[in-house]
DNA sequence: CCAATTAGCTTGCAAAATGCAAGTGAAAAC
DNA sequence: GTTTTCACTTGCATTTTGCAAGCTAATTGG
């Protein structure tokens, strides 16, 4: 008898650390995913589909998919609205601000045109305390506040 | 008068730091090169081949390439075999040695096969002074000794 | 209460990227 | 001088992407 069951993704191709973050995130849409959550305080499809890079419909649906069966992200629905869905970080997908902050750093450092120059204090922060920073600011995405104004500016 | 010149693909979505350290790092098997680099002390394309994770040939040459463009890689000769081609880190791609570890420490954290439990005083290390064990790990890779056993161990 | 709009997707399809096998060319080994 | 080795390149079937259009359920506006 043959059941009907999804198609579960996991043949990873190793266990070595690296292998497993890069599988697990994905790929490049999925990482701009969670920066617009984390930095932008994004939470809804629509929102997504602004972004500046230009997500496609179907690309943007297939890598939301991914992060939550990942265990990055989660889905709920928004009591207010009946079509809103609201996509939120798990504890597995805050676990991954430290990384997105070193990458910012590094692009600061190697960009001559990079955008981190109108958010200096928070590069300095980063330069100086990832994990301190990392750890405030992660208070905050689960608050639901994005990025709170004062690092930014 | 049109002049010869390499295609450059400057193509850049965004100045977006966390766009832009996506598009320059390139994707996944970019990333893994930068590790076989790192972890493993790789500096050969025959070398890049034999990894775990099986590199297409035609795409390893192409990330190679897309590294080297981005300022992460630079490609030498052997001097004792002609037919053999050396690729190292620049210092624009040591700098992403804390990334690496970062991605590192996640998956220790959210892989429960994770082979990082074979190197669990370089993980201890990472969490409680990533750029300082970073530093260490950087001055130990431009000397092409890739990380030393004593940490692995 | 009904038409128009909105949110979140899905589908179709051309174009591009990937993965595998086989081939190439120059240098080194035997 | 024949065989290997090294670093790729090429051909081609398969998969993934990107764009536009369509779909469905919930909501808003009149």
């Amino acid at each position: 008898m043959v059941y009907h069951m999804k198609k579960v993704k996991s043949a990873l191709r190793s266990h070595c650390p690296v292998n497993f973050g890069l599988e697990a995130i994905g790929d490049r849409w999925a990482l701009l995913i969670l920066r617009d959550m984390v930095f932008r305080g994004k939470r809804s499809y629509g929102e997504f589909l602004k972004s500046e890079e230009g997500f496609a419909t179907n690309i943007l649906a297939s890598r939301l998919e991914h992060l939550i069966e990942a265990g990055i992200l989660r889905r709920e629905g928004d009591g207010m609205d009946g079509r809103k869905a609201v996509y939120s970080l798990t504890e597995k997908g805050l676990d991954l601000i430290p990384l997105l902050f070193e990458l910012v750093l590094w692009s600061a450092k190697h960009d001559g045109k990079s955008e981190a120059k109108r958010i200096p204090r928070l590069v300095d922060l980063i330069r100086k305390d990832n994990r301190g920073i990392s750890r405030e600011v992660r208070e905050k995405v689960k608050r639901g506040e994005g990025i709170a104004p004062d690092y930014l500016a």
